[in-house]
Order: C-alpha cells, then sequence, then structure tokens
DNA sequence: CGCGAATGTAATAGCATATAACTTAAAGCG
DNA sequence: CGCTTTAAGTTATATGCTATTACATTCGCG
C-alpha cells in the first residue's frame, strides 16, 4: 500500500490504493468549497490517473460524495472523542460542543458536505454512512454522562444536536453580527449546554424520588 | 406584464416577464431536488425561450440561486405571519415554530436551497436576499412578545431559531427513527419553545425587580 | 506459467454553463 | 411621427464535467 494522498507514479500503470486517495483528496477539495468543488475529473488528474478512473471504484460521483460524508463523519467522531479525552475542568459536553462549533466552522465546506446534502438521509440502513453518522451521535449521547435515564437520555442528546447544529449554521451564515452582535456564538452553546445538564440533574432527581417512594 | 408563470407565446419575440418567470419556476424545481434540480437551460425550454435567454436577466447561475434563495425567506417570512395571524389558543412563538418545522419538511428541497449552501452568508448587507433574511429573523423576534428586554430579546430569538433549524434538519436526516424513535420532532420543537418562554419570563421578573429595587 | 479479475486508458457521447455576434421590438426624444 | 438607442431574445459555439464503451495492463492465485 503506497501514501493515500500521493499521485500515481509516472512509469506505473496501477496507481495502488486510489480509492482512498480519491476520498482523500475530495475531502481536501471540499474543505473549502463544499460538495461543489468535488470534481471527478479534477481529481482524477490531482492524482495522475485518467478521468473514468475513479469510476472503478465508485458507481457515479454521488457514490464518492458518499464515501466522503462517511469518513468525514468519522473525523468529526474522532474530533469528538479527542476532545472528551482531554483532561479538563469542562464536562465532557462542554468539550464536545465547542468541538462541534469549532469544526463546524473551521472545517465549513465539510461541515456543509456532511450536513446540507441529502446524502445522509438517503443512507440505507447498515451502509457504511448510516454507521458513521450513528456512531457520532451515540458519542453526543455519551458525552451527557448519565448511564440510563431511559429514553430521555436519547432525547436530550437530541436536543443538544439539534441546537449545536444550529448555532454553527447561523454562525456560518453571519447571523452574529448587526443586531445580534452582543452575543457571541459561544455563549449561546454554553447556554444550551448548561439548560441541557440542567433538565438531566432535574430528570436524575425526579427519578430517585421515584425510586425511593416505590420502594 | 403577463403572467408570471407563463411559457412566452409562440409567435412574441419578448417574453414579458422572463426574470420573475424564472424565479418562480426555479423556485419550483428546487421545491423537490434543491440548489441541483435548478437548471438555467431546463428553465429556458419550460418557458419557451432559448437558453442563454436567462443570462439577460441573471449574470450567472449563482445569481439566479441568489434571487430564488431571497425569493424563498420571503415566502418563509408570509408563512411566519399568516401562522402567528391566525387566532389559536397557542402563542405566536409556538406557531411560528411550528410553521418553520412544516416549511423545512414540507418544503424540503426548498429549505435546503435557503439553508444548505453559502449563499445567505454570501449576501452583501443591503442586498435584496440580506433583507429578506433579516425580515424573517425579524418576525421570530416578533414572536417572543416581548417589547423590550436589551439585547436579551435578540439572543433568545438566535436560540430558539437556532434550535428550530437544528430540529428541522435532524428531521430530514431521519434521526427520529431508531433509539431516538421515541421522541416527536414536535415533541422537540415544543421544548424549545418552552425554554424559551421560560427564559424570557425569569428574564421579565429579573428586571422588574432591579427596576422596583432601583425606586 | 497462465488465466481471470481488478484496475487503468483512450475515445466519445451527452448535457450544462457561459459568451459572442446578430436580431427584434419597445421606449424615448427631436 | 419617425429615428435612434437600448433592453431583451436568438443562433452558434467554446468549454468543462459526468458517464459509458471498448480496449490495455497488471496482479494474484491455481
Amino acid at each position: 500500500m503506497r501514501s493515500q494522498l500521493a499521485r500515481k507514479p509516472e512509469k506505473t500503470y496501477h496507481h495502488g490504493d486510489l480509492r482512498d486517495a480519491l476520498i482523500k483528496a475530495a475531502l481536501r477539495e471540499a474543505e473549502q468549497g463544499g460538495a461543489e468543488a468535488i470534481s471527478i475529473k479534477a481529481l482524477a488528474k490531482q492524482l495522475g490517473v485518467s478521468q473514468p478512473a475513479p469510476y472503478r471504484h465508485f458507481a457515479d460521483r454521488d457514490a464518492l460524495l458518499t464515501a466522503v460524508t462517511a469518513e468525514a463523519f468519522r473525523q468529526l467522531s474522532a474530533t469528538f472523542r479527542a476532545a472528551m479525552a482531554k483532561p479538563s475542568k469542562q464536562s465532557k459536553l462542554s468539550l464536545l460542543a465547542q468541538a462541534m462549533l469549532d469544526f463546524g466552522l473551521r472545517r465549513n465546506g465539510i461541515y456543509r458536505l456532511m450536513f446540507a446534502s441529502r446524502t445522509v438521509s438517503c443512507a440505507a440502513k447498515g451502509s457504511e454512512l448510516h454507521e458513521a453518522t450513528r456512531e457520532t451521535f451515540a458519542l453526543v449521547i455519551e458525552a451527557l454522562e448519565v448511564p440510563a435515564v431511559g429514553f430521555l437520555r436519547e432525547r436530550q442528546a437530541l436536543k443538544i444536536w439539534a441546537a449545536l447544529h444550529g448555532v454553527v449554521m447561523l454562525a456560518e451564515q453571519g447571523l452574529f453580527t448587526g443586531e445580534a452582535a452582543h452575543t457571541t456564538r459561544e455563549e449561546l452553546v454554553e447556554d444550551f449546554v448548561n439548560e441541557t445538564k440542567a433538565a438531566l440533574t432535574t430528570a436524575i432527581k425526579d427519578a430517585r424520588r421515584r425510586k425511593k417512594a416505590g420502594a
């Protein structure tokens, strides 16, 4: 196996790992311009292969985008894990939230690739992409740091996930300028994080009280 | 001025209102397939004019998309206004929130056109699109039904706006199936609405208390 | 070693964006 | 009222991307 980002050496016929190289290169393109910036032709040229070569690995452009999106979700998961693993006074949830915001803004094009298209919703259950997104969401649940509060845990995870996503989108679209400039994105994120924590603690107290009363 | 959706009559040379017709037709295309479904060529054919004709009204495809996005925001604003005007036991905020969710899911392609591309963030201050988005956001603020609580009002508006947007995106991506299926989108939206209301009432109480103490 | 499957290439069809040069009709002015 | 200017539309064409077909090369396994 050769380095994944490498061009094909001049004299060889086979690239060696074109599939992976395509995904990595496509991700790099998407970093700036989102999905639109991904061109099969351009990628082939970059990697030193002929235009139709990529079609040996992906049925069409959409298939490539799907694979790239899956990889992006895995990278987001890795980012979350790294953020939560870092020893810190802050809660796991807070760290994850900040990591999400950071990822969404710094790697804007990729973020849009992940959430803006219908690629994700079209992913079949069990597909590579579907698994990747589930794993990311599982990390959000993990960040709540509650062992088991029934389905309320999933609900809170959904809420904070939605809220974070919303903040990223608003930030991208420059809605924090103008009359709303007083509020920073970070403040908003912390607000949501704190509300989630509050909701969880009251829910846990309730559960204990009920358990006690029942016993 | 002729009807905006009409084809050009066979014998005439001028269409009459091609610019508007293009926007309306493009919106209709985007309804299903989002921005990608908008093709200058196809629109021209639909409207019975030659392919290059649209370029008399829009510098390029992006310019058309921008105009279409602006129109979409105006339609969203109209939807919000209609929802809030309807006499109901529910609060304005709740009505707006439900309208947002409904719009985002029913008119999915258009919703993605509005939020998924970088079109909005690229809109210059004072541009048609910029004004349209500001107006929509102004309605969110109006829905809070608080006359003046300083910049806290904008902050709450931003929060509920972000949250709603997040819920729509999650719903689109099918994240309400699987382990999170217990929670409906509507529940989540109402949660966010209630939290916003709670935050506003406590803030108002605080303000009154402070005023009283000062007087 | 040899053969089949995987991978890559060359040539090409088809579609969309966009521009240039030309045409028509509408609007404004003396 | 007619002439001119200009807005709006047309034909022809260049360019770029996706995708397919038919052919070439190499890898790996028996």
